[in-house]
DNA sequence: TGTATGTTGAACCATTTAGTTCAGTGTATA
DNA sequence: TATACACTGAACTAAATGGTTCAACATACA
């Protein structure tokens, strides 16, 4: 179960480490498309495309579905989700550490503020 | 420079691709640390560590700093914004088109409903 | 000074990835 | 039926990835 998670994740990111998957997946909030319109838009064979579809899908990211001799990709949430969710509890955590370095170094300058104030006024 | 984004999109993506790496910012979340604790703690060799730490440091996912004769990791929040911002415009795109998808299924059922009732209820 | 520690670099290895070509299979259509 | 079209699978290639070992280098410390 933690594992599943943890391979969908992996899968997920990988799949968006791609800048041409992420034009599939930017071409595919326009409309649906074949994997020859998607083949002849990103200026590659078929065989070469079908990859990266097979890789989005399995990443949950598209979805397809094949009606006669033509398969029909479009997007699916999930994948983008889960990567969502990992990526905003991350920055979640991350601001408060980011926050609190901030309070230490505001914390510093007004000490160090008091400090010049003492040096330029005395007692 | 739009060249520039894709490249760090991509080694972000890259970058958390890796289960071993996603560990290793998580960690980072509590403390930071040197590459052989973080060797340490995910069991494999200083140099292996060091490459991880390479590759998340060149997506802007951590930043170091040698003093002496460790190098001290820590959090940077720069690629995980980039990759963030990537991803939330995803989501708010296709969510209008689910739920665009969503009104259409709905008026499809508001439809049948009416015809049901029609079929019970005539004139 | 000598020795241990923390990191770095080079070289290597197995696996994965991104792409290709070529040879099919199944479906629409003249 | 014959032909064109859309996809699929197998096999191959070059490059990238994730890991190792071994040798060096710089710094702390007795």
């Amino acid at each position: 179960m933690v594992q599943h998670t943890i391979a969908r994740l992996d899968a997920a990111f990988a799949a968006l480490s791609d800048a041409t998957r992420r034009g599939v997946l930017e071409h595919l909030e326009r409309s649906d498309a074949s994997i020859t319109e998607l083949a002849e838009t990103f200026d590659m064979t078929l065989t070469g495309m079908k990859k990266h579809v097979v890789v989005l899908e399995q990443a949950g990211l598209v979805i397809t579905q094949k009606v006669g001799r033509v398969r029909t990709c479009s997007l699916g949430q999930r994948g983008l989700d889960e990567a969502a969710v990992w990526i905003e509890q991350r920055r979640q955590l991350w601001n408060t550490r980011f926050d609190a370095l901030d309070k230490v170094v505001a914390e510093m300058k007004r000490k160090e503020k008091a400090n010049g104030q003492r040096k330029r006024q005395p007692h």
